[in-house]
DNA sequence: ATTAGATCATTAACATGTTAAGCGAAGGGA
DNA sequence: TCCCTTCGCTTAACATGTTAATGATCTAAT
C-alpha cells in the first residue's frame, strides 16, 4: 500500500462509498464463495442463473428468461446455444407466435441442478450465518426499495 | 408476462431474493442513470472508474489501481492501453522496482474529468434525492458490513 | 554470485457485457 | 390485401470478465 496523505485518503474513501462500486464489490465478495463450486461444475455464473430460473418455471420464452436471469438478450442467445449443445435445456419455436423461442430445462438439466443444489444451498447458508439472517433480509429489502425508487416507470 | 401458477410465482420470488442477483439488479438500475453520460463522453464504465481513482491519487501502480477500481489485472492492462492511446493517462516504469508500472492522470485526463464532474455529481444527487440520503447511507453501511463479514481475511 | 521462490504485469483463450444493426414474424390501419 | 410499424430474436463488433500460463523482476537463502 502506498502511503496516502490525508487529503487523498479521504478522497479515496469517498470513491469507495459510491453506490456502483460498493454494489460491485459486494457482488464480487459474495460470488467468491460460489466460484469454486461453479468451477467444479464447469459452468459459468450466467449459465447457472439461466438453469435456476428455468427450474422455477415450466417453459419460458427468451425475453422472460433474460429478465429473470438478469442477462441481456445477445448474451442469452449465446448461452442458450452452449446449454443446448450440452443437453441441459430444450429449445423450440412457439407455434402460436413464430417470433418467440420457448425454452425449458431438459431431464439432464434437472438432474444437474438436483445434484448441485445441496452444495449451493450450503454455501448460501454459510453466507447467512456470517452476515446474519436479519441483516441479510434487511439488506435485500433495502436493495428492493432502491430498485423500485430508481426504476424508470415509463 | 406468462401467467405464473402460485407455486412457480413463489419460487421465482425466491430466486429474485438471492444476494448475487439482487446486487446485480441494483447495480444495473443505478448504472442505467449514468450510462447516457458515459455514452456522450465515449468512455466505458470501467475506463471512467480508472480515471476517477487516478484523480484521487498522485501516481499508483497497476495493482493498487486495479483494487481501487475493482477491475481485474488483465482487464486493466487492456484499459490502460486504451486510455494511454487517448492521452488521458501517463504510464511509466517504476525506477526502483522494474516490475511495477506507475500510472497517473495526464493534464488532458484531468481536464476531461473536470469537465464531466458536474454532470456526474448531478446524477448522483438525483439518485440521492430519489432514494433518500439516510437510506442511501444506511445501505452503504450495510454493504460495507457485508463485505467485511464475507471477506476471507487470510 | 547463484538459485529457487515469490511478485507484478502481460498475454492468451474463451465467455459475457454492451450497443447497433439486421432479419423474419406479427399487428394494425388504409 | 398491402404497407408500415412493432416485436422477438439473432448477429456483429468491440470492451471487459475470468482463469491459466508466460515473462520479467525482485527477494531471500545458500
Amino acid at each position: 500500500m502506498t502511503k496516502p496523505r490525508a487529503a487523498s485518503a479521504a478522497a479515496l474513501a469517498q470513491t469507495r462509498r459510491t453506490l456502483p462500486i460498493a454494489l460491485l464489490r459486494a457482488r464480487e465478495t459474495v460470488m467468491d464463495r460460489f466460484r469454486p463450486l461453479l468451477h467444479r461444475l464447469d459452468i459459468t455464473e450466467q449459465q447457472w442463473r439461466v438453469l435456476r430460473v428455468l427450474d422455477e418455471a415450466e417453459a419460458m420464452d427468451a425475453s422472460d428468461l433474460a429478465k429473470g436471469a438478469a442477462i441481456l438478450a445477445p448474451s442469452l442467445s449465446r448461452i442458450l446455444k452452449t446449454l443446448e449443445a450440452r443437453g441441459l435445456i430444450e429449445v423450440r419455436k412457439d407455434q402460436s407466435d413464430g417470433r418467440r423461442t420457448l425454452i425449458n430445462l431438459s431431464p439432464a438439466g434437472g438432474a444437474f441442478l438436483a445434484e448441485a443444489a445441496p452444495e449451493s444451498a450450503k454455501i448460501y447458508e454459510e453466507i447467512e450465518a456470517l452476515v446474519g439472517k436479519d441483516r441479510l433480509e434487511t439488506l435485500l429489502d433495502e436493495i428492493d426499495a432502491l430498485i423500485v425508487r430508481l426504476s424508470d416507470q415509463k
